[in-house]
Formats: structure tokens, sequence, C-alpha cells
DNA sequence: GAATTTTGAATGATCGTTCAACCAATTTAT
DNA sequence: ATAAATTGGTTGAACGATCATTCAAAATTC
């Protein structure tokens, strides 16, 4: 029941109604990472926001379209976080592929949490055609920022690998896999490890723009 | 209600108590498939195996033991899948590590149902501790055989890139990557295709062993 | 006829949604 | 500025639907 505080200046309405939608959808997170998404509740997630039975229904009107905003919000987080990467990273296609990369294994959406509940959404895809839509075109862009990369490291040297195309499809796809051994194998999961992964894949790919120091084996 | 027919020899009892918990399971697969984890009920799988209501009690206990033994049931029968197809590849490495990959894709498991249906159950994973445990045994078995192949390829050439766990746990991920799209982009999702992705990644990191023709890009 | 399997109705619990009442914020009228 | 009226937000109890489970009776097998 998060008032505005007497203290510092009143929140406005407007601001309050985004506050609450923006709790509600923190609650549902938590509540699906800690209960699963076939045992979250209406009631669960209304109790982890502190607040009343109704409230839900109030801002957004039926529990399945919380969820389809929750997974929107969740999309949305993850775009921004890729996005950002790209644009902090030069111009060097090297460093934008990397930057890529990383971006996935940021704790801000690489986490215990977050991929409970990204896993919980595609383990309800093939049934609900509004999550494969919201996955698809989440994935589409991605693709085409990776496959950019991509094809900007081959263009640049001669290369008889993989195509562009196939590496883009291959990184996202690493990446979701090694996502799902945060998953099932949680404490021997490393982000910096798994990432580290990738750029060893990527450098038997391009050789020469990332030579990587060998890891010497356990 | 299929019940022993008139016709042929009668089947025993204990094979009639076999038939019906893998009539109940296949039925649990089928409706997890196409309804989702969530909305699958005991009423659904009585309905789809056609016996009646109280069935699944009778022969699995509760709904939980139901779905364990559903788990169950995919994973040993995707470890017979890559099982097999390791026993039918010859004793050269290289030819071991493309069985594995090719089993990966082999339409018994690499199929819309059945990914729909693992993904169900890693979308509960983390709130189920058993379902973590079933992927997580099946995922260590299955690294064994990835890695002790990538070794024997590394051991057979001067290799210098990633190490053979490295290798091991790329390509796992990669396939369950690829198997999301499956779920995801169902209608643009070609199996040949993505075993030909893993095996071009397959042969960027080692070369020697695994020439590929270039697919000219499209 | 004893044991096992199957049925389907009954039970009790849980859940999503609704709604009347209440309260707070904002606007309008004075 | 103050009061009144309106709008917006919140509550929690009540409702109806759905679900997993139970169980007595019936059917089938041994």
């Amino acid at each position: 029941m998060t008032k505005p505080s007497r203290a510092d200046r009143p929140i406005s309405r407007s601001q309050m109604k985004l506050l609450r939608r923006q709790q509600l959808i923190d609650s549902t997170i938590e509540s699906i990472a800690k209960r699963g998404f076939a045992e979250t509740t209406m009631a669960d997630v209304a109790d982890g926001a502190g607040l009343s039975r109704g409230i839900v229904n109030f801002h957004f009107v039926s529990k399945e379209m919380l969820l389809n905003e929750t997974l929107n919000h969740l999309a949305q987080e993850y775009r921004e976080v890729w996005k950002k990467a790209l644009n902090r990273a030069g111009p060097a296609a090297i460093e934008r592929l990397k930057a890529l990369v990383a971006a996935d294994f940021d704790p801000k959406v690489c986490n215990k949490k977050k991929v409970a509940v990204w896993y919980a959404f595609w383990g309800e895809a093939r049934s609900r055609p509004y999550y494969r839509e919201i996955c698809a075109d989440f994935d589409r862009e991605h693709h085409i920022a990776l496959r950019e990369a991509c094809q900007a490291l081959i263009d640049q040297g001669d290369h008889s690998g993989p195509t562009a195309d196939q590496i883009a499809t291959a990184i996202a796809a690493t990446t979701d896999g090694l996502w799902q051994n945060l998953l099932i194998h949680p404490q021997s999961f490393d982000r910096e490890e798994a990432k580290q992964n990738v750029y060893a894949i990527l450098a038997a790919i391009f050789p020469r723009q990332l030579a990587l120091r060998r890891v010497t084996a356990a």
C-alpha cells in the first residue's frame, strides 16, 4: 500500500498509475520466478505488491492481459539492454558483435529470476500465439543486428566459413541454450564463463579478427 | 476406451497396466503441446486417452506424479535417440560428434509437439526441483558424450581453439536454442537447415576434420 | 469368488472476476 | 481561497466456475 509520502511533493495520478502498473508487473515476475507460471495466481501478484485483491483487474483488466504486459515489459527491457550496448560500442564490427554477445549476459537480463520468467513464457508460447508473436518480433530485430555485425566482419576479410545468417542464428541459439544452464544448473553457472564460451566459438569462426588466448583445460 | 480387442489374444493385466500408463502419458504430452502446461487438466488427459475421469489417479496417484513420469518418459526417449545414434556411428570421433548433433534434430525428438513439451517443463523447472533434477541428469550424461567426442577430435590434431568442454557446452546450447526457433518460428524452421547450421559452426572449429562446402548466401 | 481395474458422480478447495462501498485527488463553481 | 462536485483509485467480500481428488459401485480378469 505504498502511498505517496507526505514529506516529498505528492505524486500525480498518472505517475501513480504508472507506478502501480510497474509494481504489479514486478510482482508478477517475482511470483512466476518463485512459484512458476502455472501456480501464479492473481492473489499472489496482489499480495506480492502489498495491494488488495481486486486491484489487478482494475489496472490490467484480466490475468491474461497482465501476463501479456509482463512479457512485453521483459522484451522491452532486453531490447534496451542490447541496443544500449550497441550504441556504446564503437563502429568496428568485431566490437559491435562482442557488445551484442556481452549484452546477452548482462546481469540485468541474464539472472536466475529473469531467465526463469523467460522460460516460463516460452513454455506457454506454443499454446498462446500472442507470446509467440512478441518473442518472434524480438528475435527478428535481434537477429538483424547480429547478422549485420557478422556480415561486416565477413566482408572485411576473406572468409570461407558459415554465412552471416548462420552465425547470427547460432549465436542467438547458443545464448538461449546457455541461459538454460542458468535455469537447470543454477549453482554451477557462471555468467563470465558463458560469455567467454561464446567468444571462444566466435574466435574459431573469425580467427583473424578475434584471437583469444587459449583457456587451459582443468 | 481402448479395450483389448476380442479378436486377438487378450492382453495380460500387467501388459494392460503398462499400456494404460503409456496412453495416459501420451495424452499428457498431447495436451501440454496443445493447451500448454498451465491449462492442462486431469480431465483433459483422461478425455484425450478416451478414459474416465478417475483413471489417472488410479494409475499415477496424483497429477504431480503424472507430470513427473511424463518428463521422465521424455528424457528417456531422448536419451535412447542419441545413444542409438552413437552406437550406429563408427569409432571415428568426427562421425560420433556428427551423430550426436544429428540425433538432436531427429524428428522423433525435434518436432513441434515434443519441443513444446520440453519447453513447458523447462518453464516450470525453476519452481519444481524434481524437473530440474531430471533435466540436469540428462544434461550431464549428454555433455559427457559430447565432450568425449570433441576431446578425441582435438587430440587427433594440433588444435588451438576452444576446449572440448567449451565446445560441448556450446553445441548443446546451440541445439536447445535452435529448438526454440521451432517453438517460436514454427513455419520457417527447417530441421535440416538447423542441423547444417551446427555442422557449419563445427566446421569452423575443426576445419581440418570437417570441411563443408560453403552454402551460398541468398 | 477374489483381486484388480474402471467408472462417474460427489466433494471440497482454489481461483479469476465482479461490484458496491469507500477514500483520495482533481476540477469546477462560488 | 474555499467549498462542492466529479473523477479516479482502492478495498475486500461474494460469486460462479473450474479443478484434483475421492470413493462406492460396477465391470473385468484371474
